[in-house]
DNA sequence: GCTGTCTGCCCC
DNA sequence: ATTCTGC
DNA sequence: GCAGAATGGGCAGACAGC
């Protein structure tokens, strides 16, 4: 008997084969061949074992004439035993009354080729459509039995199944439901436990595949997901990341060489994408369908699954522990080789589904494509599906490496296996024209986040180096925003402000490249004088001009800029007049219709005021009146319109805040907290019916008049913010800035936007707009992010407490924290699956003795304390809630601890929470809601002898600090004037 | 039509 | 959002 | 210092199920 099936195999037996095959000829590996028959690699173990069996009863049938029924094995010829000859035969039926099933007998052999081919395939492991072999009955009805089984929900009715001797394919279809015989004889049966539903298969003449290589092989070559897979399977195992991107490279030039017609497909995937992010596309596919998909095509159980899942802290590897690897014992199973493409538009698929029913359509899709795929497949289709691929290669090592394939394939010139091993990858990351390349790939990408453009420009201009000028700022094609990152004190932001200056970005050099890409822009390099280091805060630095005729010119090194609590957006006109909304992860966003007239006027005033042409009509516009007609209204724009050119393209960077703008008196005009803000409608919102007011804070812009600004400085840029927009109170305004260079300004500043934001962001005046995010010169200082030591104002005495007001004290300026209980816990996903992950922690009402949950937390820990709390904790764990635990009861954690612990917990803002139960129906009138903690993180454990959990922050300290905020964030009116 | 559950390259 | 880890 | 990963609160929207 020979079978070739598929399974997990040893990577190490898995290469010593394939090395074997590439190195033995072609004449020699038929000889292999029967090794491999006999040779217990995993994955074929269990075959070979049957087969001894299988053996022993064929001999004893020997010389009887065969009937229908009699199992006839692939052995070697028995005519002569030491050719080696491989025959598969087939019996069949003959004299069926059946005409479906009456097919004749064929005796074939493989053909050198066949085998050969056979042979890689089962190298392949994975690619697993193809399995040759027979047993005797009672092991062909078992072995069926357990391939039916292993469909989704099938089980087979035995006495009714193919009779024997056959070579049999199985075309899944990846169809749920639907197993189709193309070969073979008798009827396959196969039954649906749920839905009840009963196929009954006939084997047609017209199915039986004469050639085995015909039904065996891939209708095209290329590469396929299976390698794919098995690449995303390396990219785990190994940590290193030059080893990896390594692996990244080849594989994405082979795909250059031989699938190129999927290349875009593929980077998609690489990247745990389907589609530009301003595409908004959604699977609809999450944890719970996944799960229950998972369960479902592999026939396994809620239980077994969930097990597993929390084993390994993965739903992947649960599934490809789960899922069949016998399938194809005695068949030969086609199942058509899983095709990148396929992958990806199945996947694309499932996000256009909608509507009643759609997640049972969405669920069959992914059954057919789970179905029709070998266990790595399967776990890393798992992993597309959560669009979280967690191999070490998010989307900019990706583009990276992708840079690297394309130079090699279209500057190198390499297009062989010899020419490519030739080439030392290492000594590649080391040349600077690559490196030029790299940079370019990734510039391009951040300005253009669309794979499928910059892929097509670059093979389009057979050209890497020039992928950034080729793809340009576009209204319309959001760019990579800026982002800010924290630090800790003003102390340690003034270091950092400094630093940056030392390591002065103004060279020429880049004042050349400035001038290069961005014509419409003239910088003029400061005056320096020989010998200079840097510049002094004393002395003009930046100065730009352009044809916008701004003159800018400070004194200051940085500008200090209050951040504002609300929604990134980044707003784009086009000079069509349309508008563009994108948030800060560049999905496209319905969700400001009511923007748009108060930009079109903001804008319309400036261009007046700029052009000398201000207009009564444009300067008195009532546009609290205006702002409550429907988009659609053209009244505002219109107006706009005759004040002058309206539709000049823009991009601007902004903050979007919930306010009460409305109010008679100014004092009761507020900017309103981030919950407020998101309460607002999403999508199709309509002007008439918002609920929320909002206002755009403007705080950079990127593109003017279809020029790219990127490349001038901050300076330059906030000039022509002030000039081109002009400041509607509470409809659009520019963020609270100074511009300084003093740390005494920067701590007032700072004092000022806690109270009126949720911080500071300080920029450099020197800088680019760098897209993308490697230019971390935008800091930000929030006020829990400081740390007490380093807190301006020292009015704290140290008393080893956390940071915290006290009751009539002068509010500090360093955040909030907490004194919480661990009460339970969940056990972590993905590297933290040896630990618990998150915790759940609790204030203590001192007047009931009950623990109320206020937040989890999973952030803070390092590995070690993680590992020590598991061990520890593990210990005094309870297996049910206490009953002095009041908690949501949707949470249902792996452990219970008893109060034993307190842990200090820092975060930002305590919020109104509709699953906590601290100071439940306290904060909220006519609800059971309780308060939450916003970015909770753990900082410490508190000494025993220190803090009982008796004395953690109780609910009613939690409830008094809500209101502490509340008021202050009430009251936090701004300056309007 | 109401409620509960799940989802989101969600927003922070 | 925050934070930690490996490179 | 970067890139990656693992998660926090809480909302609207979309379905499923009654």
């Amino acid at each position: 008997m020979s079978t070739i099936g598929y399974g997990k195999r040893g990577a190490s037996n898995l290469t010593w084969l394939r090395n074997k095959m590439v190195k033995t000829p072609a004449k020699k590996q038929s000889t292999l061949f029967s090794f491999f028959n006999k040779t217990p690699t995993r994955g074929v173990a269990l075959s070979s074992i049957k087969a001894v069996e299988t053996r022993k009863r064929i001999d004893n049938t020997k010389g009887k004439k065969r009937k229908v029924g009699d199992v006839v094995d692939i052995t070697d010829d028995e005519t002569s035993e030491n050719s080696k000859r491989t025959t598969l035969h087939k019996v069949v039926r003959e004299n069926d009354s059946d005409k479906n099933t009456a097919l004749g007998s064929t005796d074939f052999e493989l053909t050198d080729e066949e085998r050969q081919w056979l042979f890689r395939e089962a190298l392949a492991a994975n690619r697993n459509y193809c399995g040759v072999g027979e047993c005797s009955s009672t092991h062909m009805n078992n072995t069926a039995l357990n391939s039916a089984q292993s469909l989704p929900k099938y089980k087979v009715t035995q006495e009714r199944l193919v009779t024997s001797k056959s070579v049999v394919a199985l075309d899944i279809d990846r169809q749920p439901g639907m197993v189709k015989v193309e070969g073979g004889s008798g009827d396959l049966q196969l039954t649906t436990t749920s839905p009840a539903v009963t196929h009954s298969v006939p084997v047609k003449k017209e199915n039986v595949i004469s050639n085995l290589a015909e039904i065996a092989m891939p209708s095209k070559g290329g590469v396929l997901f299976l390698d794919m897979s098995q690449t995303f399977s390396e990219l785990e195992k190994e940590s290193g990341r030059i080893k990896n991107s390594f692996v990244l490279i080849r594989f994405i030039w082979r795909v250059l060489c031989e699938s190129q017609d999927e290349l875009i497909e593929a980077v998609y995937l690489l990247m745990g994408m389907l589609a530009p992010s301003y595409e908004n596309i959604a699977l609809g596919v999450g944890s719970a369908s996944l799960a229950k998909i998972i369960v479902d095509t592999t026939g396994s159980n809620r239980n077994t699954f969930r097990a597993l899942a929390s084993e390994h802290g993965d739903m992947g590897e649960a599934a490809y522990r789960l899922a069949p690897k016998q399938r194809s014992q005695m068949f030969v199973v086609q199942k058509k080789a899983l095709r990148m493409s396929t992958v990806h538009s199945q996947l694309l698929h499932l996000s256009k589904i909608s509507g009643s029913k759609a997640q049972s359509k969405r669920e069959g899709v992914l059954r057919k494509l789970f179905v029709g795929s070998s266990p790595v497949e399967m776990k890393y289709l798992v992993r597309l599906c959560e669009l979280n691929l967690r191999v070490g290669a998010a989307p900019k090592t990706i583009l990276t490496c992708l840079a690297y394939s394309l130079y090699m394939y279209l500057h190198l010139n390499i297009v062989t296996e010899e020419e490519y091993v030739k080439y030392d990858l290492n000594q590649l990351r080391k040349d600077p024209d690559v490196q030029i390349a790299t940079q370019s790939l990734l510039s391009a990408y951040s300005r253009c986040p669309n794979p499928r453009v910059v892929l097509e420009t670059a093979l389009r201009l057979k050209d890497i180096k020039g992928l950034a000028e080729n793809c340009p700022l576009t209204p319309g094609i959001p760019v990579k925003p800026m982002l800010g990152k924290p630090v800790t004190s003003i102390h340690a932001l003034m270091e950092k402000l400094q630093d940056a200056m030392k390591s002065n970005k103004f060279s020429a050099d880049q004042s050349n490249n400035q001038e290069k890409q961005d014509a419409a822009v003239k910088y003029i390099k400061p005056e320096e004088k020989a010998g200079q280091e840097h510049l002094t805060a004393q002395q003009p630095f930046v100065k730009v001009e352009h044809d916008l005729h701004i003159n800018t010119e400070s004194p200051s090194i940085f500008c200090c800029e209050t951040k504002y609590d609300g929604q990134r957006v980044q707003v784009h006109r086009l000079s069509d007049g349309t508008y563009r909304f994108f948030s800060r992860n560049l999905l496209d966003n319905q969700a400001w219709p009511d923007l748009i007239p108060m930009l079109q006027q903001s804008a319309a005033q400036a261009q007046a005021r700029t052009s000398g042409l201000l207009s009564d009509e444009v300067g008195t516009a009532n546009l609290d009146a205006k702002a409550k007609a429907n988009a659609g209204d053209e009244s505002i724009v219109r107006v706009s319109a005759d004040a002058g050119n309206t539709s000049v393209s823009f991009i601007i960077d902004a903050e979007v805040v919930a306010v009460r703008r409305n109010e008679k008196k100014p004092e009761q005009r507020a900017i309103l907290p981030f919950q407020t803000l998101s309460t607002r409608g999403r999508n199709n919102v309509e002007v008439g019916r918002i609920n929320v007011q909002v206002c755009l804070m403007i705080f950079d812009i990127m593109l003017y008049d279809d020029r790219a600004l990127t490349s001038i400085p901050l300076l330059g840029r906030r000039r022509t913010l002030q000039r081109v927009f002009d400041v509607i109170p509470g409809c659009v305004e520019f963020t609270d800035s100074i511009e300084t260079s003093s740390e005494a300004e920067v701590t007032a500043h700072y004092r000022k936007s806690i109270v009126i934001g949720e911080g500071l962001m300080c920029k450099r005046l020197t800088d680019v707009y760098e897209t993308g995010e490697r230019g971390d010169s935008w800091f930000k200082l929030k006020k829990d992010y400081i740390v007490e030591a380093d807190a301006p104002a020292k009015a704290q005495p140290e008393t080893g407490e956390s940071c915290k007001d006290g009751e009539g004290a002068e509010k500090s300026l360093c955040g909030d924290s907490l004194d919480l209980v661990p009460i339970a816990a969940w056990r972590g996903m993905g590297r933290k699956a040896k630990w618990y992950s998150p915790y759940l922690l609790a204030a203590y009402d001192r007047e009931t003795g009950y623990y109320h949950s206020v937040c989890k937390v999973m952030s803070g820990f390092t590995d070690e304390v993680y590992k020590r709390f598991h061990r520890d904790m593990t210990m005094e764990g309870l297996s049910s809630k206490p009953s002095d635990y009041i908690v949501s009861d949707t949470f249902r954690p792996a452990i219970w601890f008893p109060p034993t612990r307190v842990w200090e917990i820092r975060g930002a803002d305590l919020t109104i929470s509709p699953v906590h139960t601290a100071g439940q129906g306290m904060v909220a009138e006519d609800s059971n809601k309780g308060v939450s903690f916003r970015f909770p993180r753990f900082i410490r454990e508190r000494a025993a002898e220190d803090k009982a959990p008796e004395d953690a922050t109780s609910t009613a300290e939690v409830v008094e600090m809500f209101f502490a905020q509340g008021q202050k964030i009430d009251s936090g009116i701004r300056d309007d004037e």
